[in-house]
This record gives C-alpha cells, structure tokens and sequence, in this order.
RNA sequence: AGCGGGGUGGGGUAGCCAGGUUAACCCGCUGGGCUCAUAACCCAGAGAUCGGUCGUUCAAAUCGACCCCCCGCUACCA
C-alpha cells in the first residue's frame, strides 16, 4: 500500500478518530538523566503505564516504551563536574533510572537508551536516507567557542553582562533581568560558565533540516488529528502559523551520536533530532529481542495500529511537529502520533520543582518515605491535565488517608472480614436477590464501564476518581443493609449481601490496577484468584465469584500516614540527607566565610525535658566562652565531652533553641546512627582557626 | 515585550471547546445515624452573586470585548 506522502487525504482517513483497537503504541517522553527525575518527571511515564495497563487488560497488543535520553551538552558538563566520562555517567544513571522505574510498577516492555547501540544505528540511517531525500542542507553560522575547554559552548553556557540592562549574569539566550532575547555574542564581557575563560567566535558550518518543507503536511496532520489536546493543537498551530523555520540538527560536541554525513566526521546529532526517533528504535529493539523482527512495523506502519505519546507540555513541537517531520522526510508511510497526550506542569508546594534549590520531591527518595501505590494514586489524582496542579503534604495525606485508606481500604477490609468471621472465608450463596441487591451491582457494572470511558479519553483524574466511587457504593450499600444484624435474624440476607459486596471487592481489584498495580496484585492474591497474568483481565470485573469460592483472611492493603506536613518535610529532608548530596561547588572565598575554630568543651550539661540536647560551654581562647546548644545527648553523655577539643562554626547566626542561646556550632560527623564529633589530632590552642 | 494557560464555597479540583433543570466531587466544618470495619463508614446541613466590567442571547461559570491579578513559555528542566 503505497500512498503519495504529501496527499493530505491519506491524514484525513488515518485520523478519523474511529481506529479500530487493537495495537496500541504506548509512548513516554524520555527522561533525560543528568539527575534522577523528579515527581513532575514521572508524570507522563506513570499516565502512559496507567494507559498502557489498561488496554492490556482489555486485551490489546500493547508495546510500551521508553527509555534514558543521554545526550547533550548538560550530561558532559555534570559528567566533568564529577571527574568521570559521560557514558560512566549514564550507564549509572541508566541503571538507576530503570531501576526506580520497575519499583514504581511502570510497566515497559522496553525501557532503552540513547546510548543502544541498535539505536545510534537506526539514527544514523534514518538521517542519511533523509538526507539522501533532499532534506538536509548546509549552512555556516558563527557560534561561541572556549578555547580553554576546547568546545563549541551552547547559549546557555555562556554569561556576560546583558548589553540592555547591564545585569551581570545574563545567559547566552536571554537576560534573566529583563527577559531580553539575546544572542551570545552581543553580550559584554562574555565567559564560559564551566571554566569562565573568554569564549571567542568561529564560524562553524552546520547540517539544517529542512523543516518548512513539511509546512503542508504538518498543518494537514495537527488539523485532522481529532484527538489531539487543544493545548497541543493550539501550540503547535501557533508554530505553524508563525513560520518553521530551518532546524540545526548537528553540534559540534563530542557527547552524542556521530553525524552520518559526509564532512560531518567530528560532529553529532542534536539531541532532540535523535531522541524521538528512540521511539521507533525502541519498539524495533523489544521485537527484536522476542525474536520477531518483523512485527514492530505493526506499529510504526498499519493504519489501525494506535500511536499514543505521553509528554509535559514543554515536549509539544517536539512531538507535533519535529518527529512527524522526520517521519515523514523518510516518504515510507510512517504512522505519524495518533494522540499526544499532554501534562501541564506539577509543582511543588506553590514552587516550581527546581534541582538547584532543591524544591520538591525526587522519585529515589520518594520511595523511602512510601510506597509506589501511594504516589502513584496521589499524583493521577492531582494530575495537571488542564492546568498546572500542585503537589503538597497535605493533599499526599489527604489522598492516602482519606481516598486509599479510608474510603477503598476500609470497604474491602471490612467485607473480608465479615466474610471471614461469619461465613468461613468462603463467598456465600446468593438466594433472591433483591432490589436493592440489584441495583447496586448494576451501578458498580455502569462505574466500570465509566472508568474505562475515562481512561480511553486519557481522562486520568477523573478515571481515578470514578474507580474510588466504587468503594463509596459498596460502603453506602453495608450501610445501609447492615448485614451484622442480619446475620443475627435472617442469615439468608446477610449472605446476599455479602455475596454483593464480594463481587465489589472483585470489581475494584480489576480497576484499580491500572492505577496501583501493587495492591491490585495482592488484593487478587486475597480473593483467591489465581490467574498471574492480567492480560484480558477487564471483563473480569462484571464476572461474579461464584459462591463456595475461599478467600483468604484479611490484611489491611494501607496503613496512614502518620503526622503533619511538617513532619512528612522533616522525613524528606531526613531522607535526603542520609544520601551523599551532590552539592554545589563553592569558591574558596565562599568557604572562607565560615570561620572554623577549635573549641574545648568545658562544661557539658543536660537540659531539662529535652532528650537530644546538651548546653555546652566552649572555650575559644581569644574569642572568649560561648554557649552552644548541641543536638548530641542521645550520642554522648556529658562527662565525655567535657575536656574535649572540638571544631566549631564560630560565626553562625545566634539562635534560641528551647529557651537557651546557641552561640556557635559544634561540627560532627553522622553516618546514619552513628554520630562522631570532630576532634584535631593533636593539641592545638582553643580558638585556632581552621583553614 | 509577545504568546499561551489560568483565576469556581475555607483548602484542593471538575465543569467551559458542543450555552439551558437546584454549579459537581474530595478535604474541612455543623448536626445526626451506625457499630461489621484500620476512631473507619453512611446520611443531612451550612458555605460560591463561578476575578471585575460591559456585551451577545429567551438563557452564560460556559460565547465576545476590555480591565485586574497569578503562572508558564519564547525550541534540549515532564
């Protein structure tokens, strides 16, 4: 079946929006692993697994993928930061990254890299048959260089004063003062961000994409794409109509993927030219692996097969417009996405997640403090689909306690209980339902159905929100035929019911394992239902489990969570610290800011009604005696401080701690419990300086 | 600056694109019920002139114009 590509009619039949099910191409944008990604990073790899789960229990052919982005100019520069070579740097955080993945249940078939070697080939090819198609030409532009570090420096990594304002840290691409565009070559006093030498202009010739060739097709695609979210048509609509403009899709780093043409020996693909086309590659490499190399064409190439990509809405054009326009420079009838679903951003208590500050929550230490169920069900339900959410303690306690805990925990709890205590743990015979009865399992039946018309609309909230209902029927439904006097007068009743309330339990287990797939396996496991595989499970949840079926005994499936918002920000800061930090680097002038002493501790006292804390007296020689309130009593008693020499912070800012001024900072050493205060090695005067 | 998104009871969100019965849901609050269940569950109630103004319309949270505030983006942080 060949088509002509630029025939818009072949978009028109291929994006009715009435494609057959069947093979689903679930997509997540690609994490780019500097860093362990945050709670916002997750985002679209959690909502392309909730997805990507429910059309497996439905049945469908379903390839889910995704993988490390490891290219590009941040990786090198935290790579030098480190001392190490790039690809030892991703190669640990690859590993990492796929690790916490599997914890949090996203459930790829393929979770690759950029660094696959099947990937960097299909790259390479891809970009020399676009190449050979008329797409790509050459252009000379002058760009920033360091001579020191010997690399061709991206707008960002330049700064200098900003010609407009004179704000003296403008970066290369803009001015952060006055938001001016900038080119780096305009700035005064330029220097390189990673060694601060002059960076000097040379003319580079580079290898462009031809994107406004694709212009028609493009606006034929966005406008035939029925499923498209409007924040991802309207943005990309808006790039169209403003013009492509031609896309440099070479760098002159050393960190990426080998240019394939001819004169571009010492360049390499820019990143987002070679990430999205991990798309395909990935679904090529899983196939391969299963040993049909053949079958990822279902995917990439027959019209019936669905294509959906999970991204933030920072990835849009991306998406829309660069990887179709790749695609379709092949002219081989690629299936171009049939759906992007967008996320807006998650922020974290009012602030946008940020590495440097370190503001919000990352997903390493995230499962530390609760399980992957809990974040899971936390973020679907607070997932930013028409506008930026926000994560806060609150709303994580909320949502556990109140949601998984309270409402669904509690109903399957209490109908396991029952049935264990008063029917033997076996699923009691049903006689003459009654209305009542009735009713209610039709209206659990309607929810199912409504969960899955959500989930098929990429309507994840409200998914979510519908799968939870289920639980409040069955509580209203206990409530109201109160079996536990039933079973005392008219025994028959308290069995329907509880017959009733068994077949919720089960309809809950299929539907909520798209969104916490943890407690939906073990919630099988408790109904006794012995079937591993959940492939074609969904029908399962309107099939009644027939009566003289055992279940097991119960167990809670949640536990709350204990404290306050400021306690669960305590948890995390604990947490975080256990961890070798990654600190920024400070200069020496910086450093020398701190002024570190030698103390000798002469009195060492309990204070009343505090268990950690210690009042120290500390001599500092010249600087007089000063008072210090230690968090240390759990670690040493006071007899064995006194005497001591010890390091201290002696220009830290006062602070009354119970009552009592702490005038200076003892330093001490903690490895998890253990807890070591700093002596100098031999005897130095109290109040000597450390430098 | 331009562009985009948003401002809905105390808090958090949905509804808006395809205008139409008492503006929905969760948390919180008040009162009541229940006691099988992890002090959980269920019911009822209070509480919003849907940022402001003007307009379109028989009818606007929903459409249009203008204004005020918040946020994001402007091509390598989802």
């Amino acid at each position: 079946m060949h088509l002509s590509i630029c025939d818009a009619s072949i978009f028109i039949l291929r994006f009715r929006g009435c494609v057959a099910l069947g093979k689903v191409l679930v997509a997540a944008a690609w994490p780019y692993i500097n860093y362990v990604p945050h709670l916002g990073t997750l985002l679209p790899l959690l909502s392309a697994d909730v997805v990507a789960r429910y059309y497996r229990l439905k049945g469908d052919d379903v390839v889910f993928v995704s993988g490390s982005d490891e290219h590009g100019t941040p990786i090198e520069v935290e790579a030098i930061r480190r001392g190490i070579h790039p690809k030892e740097l991703v190669d640990r955080n690859h590993k990492i990254v796929s690790d916490l993945l599997e914890r949090y249940g996203i459930s790829l078939d393929n979770y690759t890299r950029t660094e696959s070697p099947l990937h960097k080939e299909f790259v390479r090819r891809h970009h020399l048959k676009i190449y050979k198609n008329g797409y790509i030409f050459t252009k000379e532009t002058e760009l920033p260089y360091c001579p020191k570090c010997n690399r061709f420096l991206p707008d960002r990594f330049v700064e200098g004063t900003c010609p407009y304002c004179g704000y003296g840290e403008a970066r290369g691409d803009q001015c952060d003062r006055c938001g001016r565009l900038l080119d780096p070559t305009k700035l005064v006093n330029p220097h390189c961000t990673i060694c601060g030498a002059e960076p000097v202009i040379r003319r580079v010739k580079h290898w462009y994409f031809d994107m406004p060739k694709f212009t028609g097709q493009l606006l034929d695609y966005i406008k035939s794409n029925k499923q498209l979210p409007d924040n991802a048509r309207n943005f990309s609509l808006k790039l169209l109509q403003e013009g492509l403009k031609p896309r440099p899709i070479t760098r002159d780093t050393k960190w990426g993927i080998p240019a394939p043409f001819e004169g571009a020996e010492d360049k390499t693909i820019y990143g987002w030219f070679e990430n999205v086309l991990g798309y395909v590659s990935a679904t090529i490499e899983y196939f391969k692996r299963r040993g049909e190399p053949e079958r990822w064409r279902e995917f990439w190439f027959h019209r019936e097969a669905k294509t959906l990509f999970f991204i933030g809405k920072d990835n849009i054009p991306f998406h829309t417009l660069i990887l179709p326009a790749l695609l379709l420079a092949t002219h081989e009838g690629y299936n171009l996405p049939w759906n992007v679903i967008t996320n807006e951003f998650l922020m974290f208590q009012g602030q946008k997640f940020s590495k440097s500050r370190r503001v919000g929550v990352w997903i390493d230490e995230a499962l530390r403090l609760y399980p992957a169920d809990y974040w899971r069900y936390t973020l679907i339900s607070i997932r930013p689909e028409t506008r930026d959410t926000n994560f806060t303690w609150k709303v994580f306690i909320e949502k556990v306690n109140s949601d998984l805990n309270d409402t669904l925990g509690n109903f399957i709890h209490r109908t396991f209980k029952f049935i264990n205590r008063y029917f033997g743990s076996v699923v009691p015979e049903p006689k003459n339902l009654d209305e009542v009865d009735e009713a209610t399992l039709n209206a659990v039946r309607e929810k199912v159905d409504e969960v899955a018309r959500r989930l098929e609309a990429f309507r994840l909230q409200a998914a979510a929100r519908e799968f939870l209902e289920i639980s409040h029927i069955g509580n209203r439904y206990l409530n109201e035929k109160k079996p536990w006097r039933s079973i005392k007068e008219k025994p028959q009743e308290a069995a329907n019911t509880l017959y009733v309330a068994v077949q919720i339990v089960k309809a809950l287990a299929v539907t909520m394992h798209p969104f916490i797939p943890f407690t939906a396996e073990k919630l099988w496991n408790l109904l006794n239902l012995p079937d591993k595989n959940y492939k074609g499970r969904w029908a399962e949840a309107k099939k009644p489990i027939p009566p003289g079926h055992r279940i097991k005994r119960a167990e809670p499936l949640f536990k709350k969570v204990e404290g306050s918002e400021e306690g669960l920000q305590r948890m995390l800061e604990n947490v975080r610290s256990t961890k070798a930090p990654a600190t920024p680097t400070i200069t020496i002038e910086e450093f020398s800011r701190v002024d570190l002493r030698i103390g000798r501790i002469v009195k060492a006292e309990p204070i009343p009604k505090s268990r950690n804390l210690l009042k120290l007296m500390i001599d500092l020689g010249d600087y007089g005696l000063k008072q210090a309130i230690a968090g240390v009593a759990e670690h040493y008693k006071p007899e064995d401080l006194e005497g001591k020499l010890i390091a201290v912070v002696a220009n830290l800012a006062p602070k009354t701690i119970m009552g009592l001024r702490s005038e200076v900072m003892i330093l001490a050493a903690q490895d998890g419990r253990v807890l070591a205060v700093i002596q100098p090695d031999r005897r130095v005067e109290p109040g000597s300086r450390i430098t």
